[in-house]
DNA sequence: CTTGGAAAGTCAACAAGACTGACATAAAAT
DNA sequence: ATTTTATGTCAGTCTTGTTGACTTTCCAAG
């Protein structure tokens, strides 16, 4: 390892963390979220949404018929913010909320076949990205990735996450 | 490899990736970079300053003496952007702006005693959590971490990141 | 059954921090 | 002398976060 590996390895396989080391990893963590969302920003600019709009369709599509309280959960956002959004994406038809038949003040959510295609776009330019930096590091590398992502997340995050990869599949 | 590892490895080392598998990646980055910018968050709300104000406080700790143009790659925001923040932090006694003794036009950017104590406060906090994660992942996990995240990052903020990488240590 | 509280969602108003565009100043380069 | 570069400023817009006030619906206790 020629570059930025020094100081990760102490004698016998233990970690010996610089704090140069770690200050690395940090702006490794910025650069590379710089990245991992240009490609869905550029899709999303021109068709005048942001950020918000492609989260909210992420999890819709990750769990069809999800309530608005189920989403305000995994985005940490307030249901106000997260209600503009919607209202935008309903009214342009990418989603649909339809009121919950046991509980009526629940809405379900739903992508459109419009909103399906928005989100392919999406998850296609970015799974592009992800494709590429996997193939290029190698299998190693990218189950090391996953578990230091996954240490790092905020507990109750991680829950969310983990209820979220076992859910599919 | 009980959980989330499957589809990574092909009959013979080879990378064997499932939409599914990338999809988990994604939604691991995005839980990861929350949890990566909660810490610090939580210490500049007490102080009313945001994310934009820890960047720069980061990048001029990491360069001191850089200038306003240097600062502006690396941030990737523009300058009515970036300055609204910087007359912030100077007016506040954090930062110092200095003329350029070659050349005039320039202002050369250091953190005071107060914003170096700021920038310690953050990016000790945010450094406790890598370390943290390092620690849980292991050293054959960060290597494969890094390969990763620096295998996402656009070319141009590769070099970007890998001219810091080099310069301090 | 009614009443009162909790829960889900909506509307309105505000703030931070991004953006663009236009313009000013000073210094350097040609 | 003119143009270009580096920086800063003013004004206005947009996204996306916030809080506060409100409606509708549900449920449970009297």
């Amino acid at each position: 390892m020629a570059e930025g590996g020094s100081g990760v390895l102490g004698g016998e396989g233990l970690l010996f963390l610089t704090d140069e080391h770690l200050r690395k990893g940090i702006e490794a963590m910025f650069f590379a979220y710089r990245g991992f969302t240009a490609d869905p920003d550029r899709i999303l600019e021109a068709q005048d949404y942001g950020r918000a709009h492609h989260r909210a369709i992420h999890f819709i599509h990750r769990s069809p018929g999800t309530t608005v309280n189920n989403l305000l959960a995994i985005l940490g956002v307030t249901k106000q913010s997260l209600n503009r959004v919607l209202r935008h994406l309903i009214e342009d038809g990418l989603v649909e909320s339809r009121v919950g038949r046991l509980d009526k003040r629940e809405r379900h959510l739903f992508l459109t076949e419009k909103g399906a295609a928005l989100e392919r776009a999406l998850s296609e330019a970015q799974r592009g990205r992800m494709r590429a930096a996997y193939r290029a590091a190698g299998p190693v590398a990218v189950a090391g990735f996953r578990q230091v992502l996954e240490a790092m997340m905020d507990p109750d995050l991680r829950r969310q996450y983990q209820t979220l990869k076992d859910s599919g599949a």
